[in-house]
DNA sequence: GCTAATCGGAACAAGATGGTCCGATTAGCT
DNA sequence: AGCTAATCGGACCATCTTGTTCCGATTAGC
């Protein structure tokens, strides 16, 4: 019940993205540097977020990334699904996968639908836009190094 | 964003433990022959939800497990939390746990609590009881074996 | 007091995830 | 026009969580 750190990291990544005016091309190394992701990650994000339609990249010297949509058109849901696939919380919500034996008279499952429905529609209702609303001043620059590095326990 | 297939199978073992009725006792072998869940994932699935409190586990000859609430009184969450640990979409949003550099000055840790509030609540929103009501006619028993075998790709 | 059946937790294997690297492509410069 | 340099794109590998399996501890019944 924990999406995965490459969707946090393209979260906060988009966010930085959506807070330059669309016009200028932004690179991996830029966007690694603002928020703190490691560059080969960001890399490797920004690959998944052209192919699926929410960067725009361009090649060659002086090339980058620029969002393909104004920040209010994209939200939290297009950025998840676009680096962890559809989403679905169960195996039997997702379509064309048809692998469980009960799968008629299952129970649960219409259940399912109802809760997966809802989860995204929570997601989709935040939108880049307004994650770019800075609550507090602006006092702390927030290129942050070392941005929740692990999920393993670093508590102490 | 998909929960593990553990939560899942928990799911359905404790809506096949709601739909007997509350007094009698079954162990964990009878509910993996009607689930279709292997054994040895079943024992270690009541394991869990006995500590976790929702069933009440009696040791020895003729033991077996009970649901120490009425099927109303569990949701979702609470069967999800009991397997998986607390329902946290981010790293963030878990007390305790504050080992992000831009936490001070993140703008998208506010909206994740809320749509971290918004998933639970979709999740204990849904009760056992509602889960065992029946849709259609018990023509079909449950007792069918390989329910969602892999989460891996089962297409051809 | 012994036996048998059950729960409880520890140990192992596997798949998925996250991180790293190198090659293909393209714009700018000489 | 050719070359160089910078960037994207995809393939490879280590790591971790997940999922499975097994064996020991406990307890009611005989």
């Amino acid at each position: 019940m924990r999406l995965s750190s490459l969707s946090d990291y393209a979260v906060v990544m988009m966010s930085a993205a959506a807070r330059h005016c669309g016009g200028v091309r932004l690179n991996a190394t830029l966007l690694a540097e603002e928020t703190g992701v490691p560059l080969p990650t960001a890399q490797k994000l920004v690959s998944r977020l052209s192919s699926a339609g929410l960067l725009e990249s361009t090649r060659g010297t002086g090339g980058g990334f620029r969002l393909s949509r104004p920040p209010a058109a994209i939200s939290l849901a297009d950025v998840i699904e676009a680096v962890e696939g559809p989403i679905a919380l169960t195996a039997c919500v997702e379509e064309s996968r048809h692998d469980c034996a009960i799968e008629g008279s299952c129970r649960v499952r219409p259940h399912w639908t109802v809760v997966n429905t809802a989860v995204r529609g929570a997601l989709a209702g935040v939108s880049l836009a307004q994650l770019s609303v800075e609550p507090v001043s602006q006092s702390a620059p927030h290129n942050a190094i070392s941005r929740a590095p692990a999920l393993a326990g670093a508590q102490e």
